[in-house]
DNA sequence: TCTATTGTATTAGTTATATAGTACACTATT
DNA sequence: AATAGTGTACTATATAACTAATACAATAGA
């Protein structure tokens, strides 16, 4: 269970900080597969927000495949590999793969420093092979 | 010298596609170091948009340490790699790396499999090892 | 110094974004 | 079917983002 904290006064939009939040608590590990996440209202009322915002966040999510929102049921975590299917989760690669080129060669990287920089980290979140 | 083209349909704001162009333009080698850019109010009237929009991109750019600008001279094309201090230049790739890096591991995408598809990539667009 | 050319600053209006208030709709349980 | 729980839709409002109109300021060259 994620301890979910806002901070208003970082420029960030709040839903936008809900969602960070709950990507990091899956990457991180902190979330399972199928978990129920809390209620919209249950977490409007701990922020201190609007159900809406929640309810923004929660649907930005479902957008991405990342959670399951179920009507009168409530709102789960999704299983990224097995929901994305790999043709799919290819084009997401190759996708933020070249975002982070773009990004990278305007400011004068090289493939090979971005490698270099890359190998540098050990662990990151999940270091696990999966599967 | 670039071609600049804006399309409002895209919804992405004009001076940012602007910024992306000339930014793309100087990682591309299409822009030399030291070359003057189109004034403000030549590029307005090409673009068909306000001189502040131009002005826009320009300080922006300048701000990221990409071009210089002087009153009543002109804008021009920086160098990046001798502008940029090394220490900001590390701070700068980490930055980048760790930005990708959070969000591809929110996707579930292991860093083996990041350098996979990047070792995929032949060129890119610099691959001079610069200097 | 005058003038043309350059970027800058101020102001305003339109549009998009973020959040909230409130009513609605679906689901499960009894 | 009644009810209590869930997410959804609609509407409103405040704020920020974007673009523009216009006036100002610095530079270079005649």
């Amino acid at each position: 269970m994620i301890d979910f904290k806002l901070d208003p006064k970082s420029g960030v939009p709040f839903y936008r900080q809900i969602i960070d939040q709950i990507r990091y608590g899956i990457a991180s590990g902190n979330f399972k597969v199928g978990e129920q996440l809390p209620t919209v209202r249950a977490l409007a009322v701990d922020l201190k927000v609007n159900l809406n915002t929640v309810s923004k966040a929660y649907k930005e999510l479902e957008i991405q495949n990342i959670i399951e929102t179920q009507q009168g049921t409530g709102t789960f975590i999704g299983d990224i590999k097995l929901m994305i299917p790999e043709t799919e989760r290819r084009n997401k690669l190759e996708g933020i793969v070249n975002e982070f080129l773009t990004i990278a060669s305007s400011y004068g990287f090289s493939k090979i420093e971005l490698i270099e920089e890359l190998n540098k980290r050990n662990g990151g979140s999940n270091e696990k092979s999966n599967k």
